[in-house]
This record gives structure tokens, sequence and C-alpha cells, in this order.
DNA sequence: CAAACCCTGTGACTTGGTCACATACGGTCC
DNA sequence: GGACCGTATGTGACCAAGTCACAGGGTTTG
């Protein structure tokens, strides 16, 4: 990809002044980081604002007794905005971020980064926007793990995680790791919605054969 | 108070440039509340950046089953970045802000607030302070809910929520309510600290007798 | 004083998480 | 093909936490 391409992959970008634009583009860089690269975690920080062109990133909370949770994803066309107010600000991170692909992202140095929050109210615009949307999505993750139910989580991420085809590739621990559970919750849940056949199941793979059951579990009042 | 000598309060904003200074106190305004205000809640922002000087205001989620959970305090010397990061950018709060206080704040408007962005890097970094020493919180919030014991997370607010003496004036159902459970889990688990003889309790009061083995068990591994 | 309301206590039950194993499946290496 | 090994899954017993229903006991208010 060359270096002019990669604006057309942010539409809140596109409104930006052709002066600004160019002095993003001189001074940022795109990476290419493979699949399993941490990011960042606990004592290690990027020093640099993240816009991200392809793959996904995985933003997750280990906990002291070894049980995961993922907080949310980082995917093409998103800012892992939060990361930059993170390390700009306080103090050491408790989670830590994996790239789950092949991961291809922009790089804009800190001082870049701010001399373009200075000029243009559009990229302020868009930093803030990308803020608030991870803002939303860590009150969505307090709010099911304090209140919702395991079984309609559950279907949730079995939808959301899903192909077109209702193909799934997780093992049991990667689900529980997903929503921060056991191992064995999972487990007996699945062989529930096996049992009122909903899923057919094997080794690491899930397949959804009523996603209406699920979608209507997952949307239950 | 004169509007002149709220900028004391913040040691972040010292460094400011005095006509930044200026224009930050000629447009903003002192406000008061009186203590139940309701700040911001689903549905309704606000169109200001807060800066608290007095009082507290308390940030939580109410789930559909009534249930409630604390998510932060901003108190005097905070500013409440993450609404204003909400509101300029993505869809609606799920969460509310209610004055615990009488509170005054000043009330930075929204054009003044994008106008000092773009002109001072000192404001920029007071801002995104603010911004991830909040996100810092709900990471914390996340953390606990998910993987912490409710006995470990009690004593850990009520040594919070205590003055000097060890006493605290909350109800089962309002300590419920900062840690997203239910009353009556409050209720057994306060009996088991009294039993043991690490409080005691009346009507709407307990007190701390034993702060040394709350704090133990708080910080427990 | 009585009624209404809140605060607390309690038992029975369900859901979810932990622990300790038992199996079973998918590879690799002779 | 068969032995072996690491990982994935199944299961039962148990503990921790949340839900439900209801009973008293204070406090406040008319």
């Amino acid at each position: 990809m060359h270096s002019e391409d990669w604006v057309s992959h942010f539409p809140g970008l596109h409104s930006l002044p052709d002066d600004i634009l160019s002095a993003l583009i001189a001074s940022s860089r795109v990476v290419q980081l493979p699949a399993g690269t941490r990011i960042f975690g606990p004592g290690h920080a990027p020093d640099a604002f993240i816009l991200m062109l392809r793959g996904t990133v995985r933003v997750q909370q280990v906990s002291d007794t070894g049980r995961e949770i993922v907080l949310y994803r980082v995917s093409a066309g998103d800012s892992c905005a939060l990361t930059t107010a993170c390390l700009m600000g306080y103090d050491d991170y408790q989670a830590e971020a994996l790239a789950e692909t092949d991961v291809a992202a922009v790089a804009i140095p800190r001082a870049t980064f701010d001399d373009i929050i200075a000029r243009s109210p559009e990229f302020r615009r868009f930093v803030f926007t990308a803020f608030s949307r991870r803002v939303t999505d860590l009150f969505r993750v307090i709010e099911e793990v304090a209140f919702a139910r395991i079984d309609v989580r559950l279907a949730q991420r079995l939808l959301e995680r899903a192909n077109t085809a209702g193909h799934i590739e997780l093992t049991h621990q990667q689900l529980a790791a997903e929503l921060g559970t056991a191992r064995e919750v999972i487990s007996r849940q699945l062989n529930e919605f096996q049992r009122r056949g909903w899923i057919t199941t094997a080794r690491g793979v899930i397949d959804i054969t009523q996603p209406e059951a699920l979608r209507q579990l997952a949307t239950a009042p």
C-alpha cells in the first residue's frame, strides 16, 4: 500500500484540509504486525496514535488467577484512541492488546498527533468520536458483566463471532476468555444449546443451526 | 466565589498562558447545583465541559432489573471528561450522573472548550490526563466485577467510604448499589464481618472496629 | 396512634464459578 | 498402523453469589 492511499479508509478524515492531510501523510508511517503480536500491555505502552488499516486487535484484561475478559476489538477503520489517552495521561495499563490477525496500521507520532489536534477541528472530532465509542463499549461490558445472565451473553457472543454461514472456530476456553468466565460454564451452556438443537459442536468448532433461537435469547428482556 | 478564583483549584491549569486563562475565565461560568440533581442521564447530555470545584458527583449505571453499580466519582479538582467525550462523539449515555452533595462547578461551553483545546498544549494534556484517569477507573471496575470476590470488594468499599473515625452512613441497599450486587448479599456479608468483630452495625450506620482486618481482606491475593 | 414506608433478617432455591478428574480427539513419531 | 502426547471436552461435587418470598422492627407522617 502506498502511504497516500490509506486515508481513504477513514471517512472521518476526508474533510481534513489538504495541508493537514499532507502533514499527516508525511510524518506517519504504515506498520505491519504479524498475528499474535502484543501491541501493548502492563508496563509497555506505544508511543503513537494508531489507525487500523487491516486486521483486528483484541484488547483484554487478565486477572491474577489467570481468567481473561475481552474488553473490545479494534478493527479496520477504527483508531485505538484509548491507548493513546492512557499513555498520554495517567499510569500504567492494566489491559493488553493483541493482534488477532496480521495487522496493518498507521502510526502517527505523538508530536504529529498533538500538532494536528491543535490545527484541525475535524481531526479533534474524529479523535473524540473514537474515544466515546470505546467508552461506550466499556460501559456495555460493565453492564453485561454486572447484570446479564451468562447464557444471554454467550448467545450474543456466538452470533457476533460466527461467519455468515453460522460457523465459529473457537474452543470453549477461548469463549470463556471472551466473556470473563470459566471454561466449564461455557461447556455446560453449549451442551444445553446443543440439547435444544440450536447448535452443533465438534472439537474447536461450533455451528449455529438455529440462529433465530439464539437471537431471541440474546435480546431477551 | 469570584470567577477569577477557581483556577487555583486546578494545578493542571496553572501553566496555561495568561491570554488563554483569561479566555477561559471570561467565557465560563460557575454553576451551583443542589444535592440530588441529575446532571446527565440516558437521553440527556450536558453541553459543556465541567470542572468540579466543590462537592462530589456519582456516575452510575442502572440495569433494567433495577440493580445499580457505581462507576466512579468526580470530586473537587477533577474534570468530568468522559461526559464531554461521549457527548462530543457518539451515541447516548447509558450511565447517569447524580450530585451526591451540593455541587459547585465551572461549566466551559463547547465552543470555548474546542477553542482552548486548539490553542493550548497544556490544556490538551490536562484533558487527556483526566480522560485516562477515568478510563483506568473503568478498567478497574471491570476487573473487580468480573474477577473479585464480593467480600473483598465490600471490605474495600467500606474502607473507602468510612470517615477517619471508621464511621459510615450507608444502608445495605446503598452499599449493594455501589458494588452492583443485591441487598441480601451485603446484609449477609456484613453479618459475617460483625460476627468476626470487625464492625458494628445499626440502622443505616456501620462502624469499623478492626480496620486492619478489613484491610487485610481487601488486599488479599 | 395508626398507617405507610423503609431497613434489616432469613430460608429455600437457582445460577454461576471452582476443583478434581476422567475421556476423547488430533496430531506426530516410529 | 499403533503408541504417545498435548489439548479439548465432559462430569460430579461443592462453594459462592444472586433471586424470591416474606417476616419483623424502626421511623415518619397524617
